[in-house]
RNA sequence: GGGCCGGUAGCUCAGUCGGUAGAGCAUCUGACUUUUAAUCAGAUGGUCGUGGGUUCGAUCCCCCCCCGGCUCACCA
């Protein structure tokens, strides 16, 4: 036969032999009594002779992974949701038919088996098959047992083929479900309420990046992919409630990087009444009994390092860290000339014109985020770089602000918000100007938000925290794309 | 976008100082009723990422392009 030599040339010939003769190759009427890790979990102690008394006799279904044959016998490792479990199947056990049948079977063909448990001669739980059926035939092989699949191209675009074959990577997604979950609950437990805010709006706010542009037909009119809820959700809080969180997807148009994915998660979560300071502890408590929950302890590893998340977390001012790490003088800081001549000794090419603020941020982010490994608060960010954040009331030129780093990124952002509607609206009218000036990624007005505003927003603190940064953290990930199920690619091509 | 690295069988990889390619696993045939990457014997399987150039001859050398990784820039 010509296709004899093609691997998906002989797995549709069987298909059509099943069906030939009258073998369902995807039947749909097979149920399950149990997962496998229950069976295993049941017998755990059971020892070869325990077994021999039992009338248990389970269902289980899963996909072939491999098989050990012996002419009239063999042995099957059978993957199912919760693991794999090695199957039995002999010839005087389930039938000279079923057995040819199963001679046919492939690795990663989908079968259920009614069996009864067992310990092999090397003392391994499996189940004895008194009956096998054919659930889901497939088409294409699966591969190698041994290397698996380590390209990581295939591995992102054929995500279910990573799914299959890497059992490391199934736990990663497990951990990112848990930790999403364990995080809602912190929220709901401090009767913050969840809400769903616009994903398209017509002005992409609450952050400075490039948006994403989309068209509404009918509307005639251009949106924006939101880039984060930010003003969406104090809205929320002008209308009186006074804690609400949001766990969804942000979007940037930018680069894409070991660390960024144009569509990412954040958690955003805003609190009437409160400071930036009291987001700090929640925070600190948030994160630590999560890392607490998922990895079992405190001290986690993280690319070869230990992190240590056991409160209370370092807190420095921008300015302080930047002494610290930079070994500069404190004056030298306090005036932008000499900032500015500080900066270009590190290597930074900066314009003449870069302000104060901006620039302490520069320095920051050259000497300073890259060694703050343990977790960290910085405080004290200058105004300049901070439009939608409160006014520090003794030192108007920093904001009631900070951010969270560990192992040297940027978890967290959080401020007291900018609850003055006059304010706002001049500090947005700046950023135009920033605009016209040739800054891409200057924030927008938005009318409506000082509207908002101007009904009174309460003195309130928010926080942003980046779910994906998280759970890199926590499942030791070097990359964003390793926790991200079907991370940004360019199209297939051939 | 720049720099560096990579793309060879279904998978994991080797290789050709230029003469159209190999291994292991998978697959197929045969043996085998307690294996654990089962074993043993045999067999099949490749437009060497795409297009062009140089050459008697290119998977190999040169150029363009595509895809991916890392990195720099930008950002979270």
């Amino acid at each position: 036969m010509e296709e004899q030599n093609d691997l998906l040339g002989q797995r549709r010939a069987k298909l059509d032999s099943y069906r030939e003769g009258g073998v369902n190759p995807f039947a749909n009427d097979f149920k399950t009594s149990h997962t496998t890790a229950q069976i295993a979990e049941m017998h755990i102690d059971d020892d070869a002779e325990a077994l021999q008394e039992t009338e248990a006799e389970y269902a289980i279904a899963g996909r072939i992974m491999a098989r050990r044959d012996f002419g009239k016998a063999a042995f099957l490792q059978l993957q199912d949701g919760s693991g794999r479990f090695q199957v039995y199947i002999a010839k005087n056990q389930i039938g000279e038919d079923s057995f040819e049948l199963f001679r046919r079977f492939d690795i990663g063909d989908i079968i259920g088996i009614r069996g009864v448990p067992f310990r092999t001669k090397t003392d391994e739980l499996s189940l004895r098959a008194k009956t096998i059926r054919l659930l889901t035939k497939s088409l294409l092989p699966l591969p190698e047992k041994w290397h698996g699949l380590t390209d990581v191209e295939t591995r992102y675009r054929q995500r279910y083929l990573d799914l299959i074959v890497n059992p490391d990577v199934r736990e990663v997604f497990r951990k990112r479900s848990r930790i999403v979950s364990l995080i809602r609950n912190f929220m709901l437990e401090r009767d913050y309420l969840e809400v769903e805010t616009p994903m398209m709006q017509p002005v992409a706010g609450g952050a400075t990046a490039k948006p994403f542009v989309t068209h509404h037909n009918t509307l005639k009119m251009d949106l924006f992919l939101r880039i984060a809820p930010e003003l969406y959700l104090k809205r929320l809080v002008v209308g009186g409630y006074d804690r609400v969180f949001e766990i969804n997807r942000n979007f940037r148009n930018e680069g894409i990087s070991i660390q960024h994915n144009p569509e990412f998660t954040m958690m955003e979560f805003y609190q009437a009444y409160a400071t930036y300071h009291d987001l700090m502890d929640l925070t600190e408590e948030m994160i630590s009994s999560i890392a607490k929950q998922v990895c079992g302890s405190f001290v986690i590893p993280y690319g070869g390092k230990d992190v240590d998340l056991t409160p209370p977390w370092d807190r420095l001012t921008l300015k302080e860290s930047i002494v610290k790490y930079g070994q500069v003088e404190p004056e030298v800081l306090e005036d932008r000339t000499s900032a500015l001549s500080y900066a270009r000794t590190l290597g930074l090419e900066l314009d003449d014109r870069i302000g104060h603020g901006k620039l302490l941020a520069e320095i920051f982010d050259e000497v300073v985020e890259p060694k703050l490994w343990q977790p960290t608060f910085i405080t004290e960010y200058p105004t300049e770089i901070s439009p939608l954040s409160r006014k520090n009331d003794e030192n108007p030129e920093v904001v009631d602000r900070f951010e969270l780093f560990i192992v040297g990124r940027e978890l967290a952002n959080a401020f007291s918000e900018l609850n003055d509607p006059v304010d706002q609206r001049e500090r947005f009218v700046k950023q135009l100007e920033e605009k016209a000036a040739g800054d891409e990624e200057a924030h927008a007005m938005d009318d409506d938000y000082v509207r908002a505003l101007e009904y009174g927003l309460p003195p309130t603190a928010g926080e942003g925290i980046g779910i994906d940064r998280l759970v890199m953290l926590l499942t030791d990930s070097a990359s964003i794309r390793d926790v991200i199920l079907f991370p940004q690619l360019r199209p297939e091509v051939g």
